[in-house]
DNA sequence: CTGAGTGTATTAGTGTAGTAATACACATGG
DNA sequence: CCATGTGTATTACTACACTAATACACTCAG
């Protein structure tokens, strides 16, 4: 499925950086399953117009997610949601998610959540990211 | 237990600023079970000296750590670990973790990893962090 | 070739996060 | 009371993150 920019909503005040909001649905939207590998992403312009914010801003958001091998440039085209391949083994790839979910399990910790809470609300995430 | 200023480390140079560093290693202490209600932090100059930082550095660390309901002030003493009083029912609680723990779920899918592995990431976390 | 479509390098402006210097208010023990 | 211990309000400086304006390089369809 090709995504359309009015599929994308920004918060300009909400303290959160547009160019990570940005960052943030389209990352959502793979997880999610609602964008493949192959399928285009609305061009820098479009977004740009679209939500009101600089082209420049929006081309951040892509070149970031092209350095997180998330999208790739096609000459002339646009960008491009990439075939996922993983470098290092999974248990690298483990390591490498570690740091993240540190934080959510301390704070988790910090909100009195025992051991099956805490993994409960991991499992209904996973449902809901159903890839 | 309590806790020495010597115990603390800082890299000022690692992009993580000082007063994040310090309260996510007093958070790890008291998920990891180092640190215990009733506990005494350093105080501000002990830790600000020991650690080369300027004290008022240290009390941003703990005025956060203290909004965030983990420490209390007591007049003339210094900083106690509080009993965790927590607010709200679990459920609200474990809805409060949801969007740290998203960013994680979503960081693992984009790095290939199915449920069954990040799970497993969880669970050696929380085993890390027995409280 | 040309025109319209891509993304982006460069530059600049603005706000704010992070840190520090200083001086202050309060509590405790002698 | 006073000396010494708490934490902190205020102010200021600095670096950097974020956004935008502009101009440019490249590709494709005609």
């Amino acid at each position: 499925m090709t995504i359309k920019p009015t599929q994308f909503e920004v918060h300009p005040s909400s303290g959160v950086p547009i160019y990570l909001q940005i960052i943030e649905q389209i990352n959502a939207m793979i997880a999610g399953g609602y964008l493949d590998a192959g399928d285009m992403l609305p061009s820098v312009r479009q977004m740009a117009t679209e939500l009101g914010v600089n082209p420049m801003t929006i081309s951040k958001a892509y070149s970031k997610l092209e350095a997180d091998e998330v999208v790739g440039r096609v000459r002339g085209k646009g960008m491009q949601v990439q075939k996922l391949a993983h470098s290092g083994n999974s248990r690298e790839r483990m390591q490498e998610l570690k740091p993240l979910m540190e934080q959510a399990i301390v704070r988790g910790r910090q909100l009195g959540l025992n051991d099956e809470q805490i993994q409960s609300v991991v499992k209904k995430l996973l449902r809901e990211y159903k890839s």
